[in-house]
This record gives structure tokens, sequence and C-alpha cells, in this order.
DNA sequence: GTTTTCCTGTAACAATGGTTACATCCTACG
DNA sequence: CGTAGGATGTAACCATTGTTACAGGAAAAC
């Protein structure tokens, strides 16, 4: 599977009415279709990085995206997950004021997305009743994701976070075995490779995980 | 000076007219001093607490406003001020959904409000341009502001943290000398007492800052 | 004026998390 | 099979932040 990026196909065009039919009316739908673009992108791609210039707002139609901050020493965090249903308020963000991204957003697992041109984002607010629910609810929905990730970085401790950071990407996958590694888990927290390991081998001695070579085992969790 | 809740009276219309005019196109305006109430809140009271129901937005006219985040033991953490053109987009969020308010509002100054009842919020998003994109900035600035919020508290130290602290409040007070006790300080910033007064005594050794009871003086942190 | 309360300074110590260093082990790839 | 590179385990140590305790001083209350 490679990026790939294209007009709308009939089967894309299908899938999408599947997954957002509920969500729009079918003149938004039809309107989505007419200027939408198709777009592909594999696993552990970034789909937009800091400082890029933003021309569309994506829609996830399957698959998951995770959106992280970076510091100015190239140390990442991870914000937050969007998936199916979900669009980027950092994005809407950037296309209102043609400002630049400040967020960067890779590929969680394979993922396929509709992007939509910018320009047509505010003008549907005024047409589409469905579509300003949706925008404002993004949004309200981010905001809160933003208030947790706050929350998690001033009121709890490192092994708090990295079980709450083990529980959530087990959600995402919808998979209790995690495929990944001690340091792709410090740098999503921030920390150290050490500091992760020292924790999931405490936690590993609680029966709360079981670790393997690239996979964390966590059944307990759920 | 005490709460105090009422009709926009005369001198209040032209405040409002005053410092909205650059923002909100007249007729606007006009609807905004038909259907909304002034309210004046003296100093460190809460406008609006965690779980409260919320009926209006507010738009600030004179003075400046503390959000804050609390954990479950009660210890806060200050997010951001508002002040003169903005509103709270914790509130926007509320009542959309008619979900309780996630933050807590206090002033950090005597302030003056509109307070604008939010069934008008999403008509006038169709209706009136300047409200459009009013809302939507609001809506970014509060996510960059989160953002800033995030960077601090995940990339920066707790002296930067309280240098950032001390310049914040310096600007939105338009004064170098800080009226505030170290106590408050370590509230805001989610921090002890202890370690507030050691950095601060820090910084007053490297002559950035001069300290006295319950001021703190920054001349050379502007 | 005296008492009480609040604010600040500081020492000593604990706890958490970050760093360095190194050993071991697994797997991919010649 | 043998080696190289990546992943993990762990010890020892350091730095930062949080906690407890207490003393002295200023302001407010009486």
């Amino acid at each position: 599977m490679n990026t790939y990026s294209a007009p709308l196909p009939d089967e894309k065009v299908q899938l999408l009415r599947q997954r957002y039919q509920a969500l729009f009316e079918s003149d938004l739908l039809d309107e989505i279709v007419q200027v939408g673009t198709y777009r592909s992108v594999p696993k552990d791609h970034i789909i937009l990085d800091i400082g890029d210039l933003i021309a569309f707002m994506p829609l996830v139609l399957n698959g998951s995206i995770k959106i992280l901050r970076e510091d100015e020493h190239n140390h990442e965090l991870l914000l937050y997950y969007l998936e199916f249903g979900d669009t980027c308020a950092m994005t809407l963000n950037c296309c209102m004021r043609k400002a630049k991204s400040q967020i960067r957003a890779t590929t969680e697992q394979d993922t396929e997305l509709i992007m939509v041109p910018v320009e047509k984002m505010e003008a549907w607010v005024v047409t589409y009743p469905s579509w300003r629910t949706y925008v404002f609810d993004s949004y309200n929905i981010r905001l809160n994701e933003m208030l947790e990730a706050i929350d998690t970085l001033a009121f709890m401790n490192m092994e708090e976070r990295l079980l709450r950071y083990l529980r959530d990407k087990a959600l995402i996958n919808q998979s209790e075995q995690l495929q990944t590694t001690h340091q792709e888990i410090a740098n999503d927290l921030h920390t150290s490779r050490v500091v992760v390991s020292r924790i999931l081998k405490k936690l590993e001695r609680e029966h709360k995980i079981q670790l393997h070579r690239n996979m964390i085992s966590i059944p307990e969790l759920l």
C-alpha cells in the first residue's frame, strides 16, 4: 500500500455514503463527492507536518491518525487520536486563517481519507445544518481531548500516564496485543526508553500486562 | 462593587458599541443590545464553576478572567486568561450540547460582561458573517492557548513555567507590580508554595525580580 | 499594645523521573 | 552458521520537584 491521492473512485463514494449518511444530509454528501478527493496513506506515514500550509480538511473513512506536538528539540508528545467520523480541529484552525499547522499528523494504521478543500468549510456551515453541527462538535470534542491531555500531564504520574496510553492504544487498534517498542512509547509520552521499560516491568510483575519483543499484551486492562 | 446583573443600561450600550464596533456589524450589535444582559463581577469571584450548566455566553467588556482546570482533589491549574474581545470557547462548547462546564472561570480583576443567551449563538453563525468569524476565531485562539498550556506542562521546567506565568500576569494586569502571594502562584501552577518561594528567591538573587510582601516586581521581564 | 493570622525563608529529606552505561537476547540477513 | 543491529533489562547515579517542619516578620484583629 502506497500513499495515493485521486478523485473519488466509485467504491469509495459508496464507502463515504455508508459511513457518513448518519451524520450528513444527502445534498451535502453529493457536494462532498463532487469536490472531495480520495487519499490512502499506509501506517506510520506523515499526513501533515508542523509548518505545513493546509488546503484540505480530512474526513476519516478507515484507519486512525495520531496527532502529535513537538518541542524545539524535536521531542514529540501524543495529543490524541482521530478515527472514523473525526476531522481535525487543528486543521479547521489553520484553514480559516491560512495559518500553518501547529501539529503533526501521522497514521497509526493504514488509513483512508476524503480531503475536502478548505474554502467549502465556511460556506457549508451556512448552508448545511448537519455540517454546522459536525464542525462545532469536532471543535468541542477536540477541546475536550486537549483538556484531557492537560489533565494527564498536570495531574498524573508516569505510571498512570503509561497505563492510560496502553488502554487508549488498545482501543484505537481494537486489540489487546499492542505492536510497539518501548522506544516508541517513550516518544509518544515524551519520556525516555529506560523509564518506560522500568515501569512496564513493574506492571508485568504486578500481572497487569505481559511483555514480549515488539509486543505488549494487556488483557487485564480492558 | 458587588456582583450585579441586569438588562443593558444605556451607558453600557455605549461601551459595548464602542468596544465591539470593529468586530461586529451594526445589525448584530443591535441584536446583542436587544437580548444581552449586563453583568458586573468584582475581582476574585467565580463566574462559572465546574459542573455548572450554561445558559449564556459572555462577551468581556472590561477586566479579565482566569480559566482554571481542577483535578479530583481540588488542585487547580491555570489554563489561560480572557480579556476584552474574548469569549469562552469552553462555554461555546457547553452551550451547543447542553453539557456541563469542564472548567472554572474566576475574575482576575473587576470585570464587566455582556451575557448573550446561547440559543442565539448558532442562529447568528448563519445570519452574521462577522459573528461566524468571531466564533471560529475564538475556537482557534482557545485551541492554540490549550496547545501552549500543553507545551508548558510537557516541555518546560518549573522555573520557565514560573517566569512565563509572571510575564503573562503582568501583561494581563498591565503592571509590573504583581499583587499576589506565593501560595496563589503555587495554586495556579499546580505546585507547592515552598517550590515557588525557592525559585522566586533564586530569581531575585539573579536580579530578575524583586520580592515584597504580597507583591512581586518584575521590571526586567517585560 | 498584644495577639493572632498570614506570608515568607530555609533546611532536610523523600520521591519521581531522567541519564549513562552495559549486558543480554532476538531476529534478519548474509 | 555467524554477525550486526535493534530491543529489552537493570544498576547506579543525578536532577528536579514535592513534603515536612519550623522560624521570623508583617499586617490585621482585638
